[in-house]
DNA sequence: CTAGGTGCTCGACCGCGGTCGAGCACAAGG
DNA sequence: CCTTGTGCTCGACCGCGGTCGAGCACCTAG
């Protein structure tokens, strides 16, 4: 087993230094990172290959709190079912989001459209315009 | 033309006082809000719709900055194309987030799949389970 | 001896959008 | 007089996930 430094592991997963050590701190591993004589951080493939399996999970946007306890069952032993069950309860996040994301579009798209119509209906500038001029014209104290 | 104060714009329109405030250091009305005698804030009605509709802006998630760019085109009397394209450039970013959340959905999904055919293949556990026994199995120094 | 490379810890800072509390001022009403 | 209600400012704090720098230790090569 070659252990590599933490710039090499930087190196092949695109992450760095201080992020790798920070999903350290959070649990991410599945066992202790090993230190070298000088007590530097030393990594076999093994953990750069589980570090992209969890960068992947961050990279499906999974909050750094539901990777640790993903990694925390491992580590654990824990049934399938309840690692599988992380998983789904992210993508069931992500479908919200997305059904959110949805909505804010179509309020958008609501909005630009009101707008369009009231600017093809003759409307020299938004419904606004009055108010400002209002203000202009009658200002404060 | 009634003058309200900051507790009934906040029951008319559900936003916290601070966070009108806030909007307020950040930009969002039309004019300055006036003080009454005892320097506290007053409003009309008008206040209350234009805060209304940038509190609906917020809800389709456009950035406060975003909002007070759009306020401030609509206080500088910019023409109908600039406030509109604040529009359309917030709904393309809603369009990139949906597909980014499309793609991370596809991917959580495609990680669900692999475990359950793993599962269903007779795979006592996910395909990482051996690792963590090579590590039981073998503690460090 | 010095420079360069690698790594360490600790703590600050960033954007974002609030959210809260302390400590104050003033008015109305019992 | 004292309470209650309303509001003010200023500055701290929250979650989230990094990202950075200072100041240090140590090895190796020239």
């Amino acid at each position: 087993m070659e252990r590599i430094g933490i710039g090499e592991v930087s190196r092949r997963t695109g992450l760095g230094v201080h992020t790798i050590r920070l999903y350290e701190d959070e649990g991410f591993f599945l066992g202790a990172i090993e230190r070298d004589g000088l007590g530097r951080r030393t990594y076999d493939p093994d953990d750069v290959d589980w570090l992209e399996k969890v960068a992947l999970l961050r990279e499906a946007d999974m909050p750094v709190a539901r990777i640790a306890e993903y990694a925390r069952l491992a580590r654990a032993g824990a049934s399938d079912a309840e690692r599988l069950a992380v998983l789904v309860g992210h993508r069931q996040r992500l479908a919200d989001d997305l059904e959110l994301t949805r909505r804010r579009l179509a309020l958008m798209d609501e909005k630009i459209d009101r707008y369009r119509a009231h600017l093809e209906q003759g409307g020299s500038g938004p419904p606004w315009r009055e108010v400002v001029r209002a203000r202009a014209s009658a200002p404060g104290p």
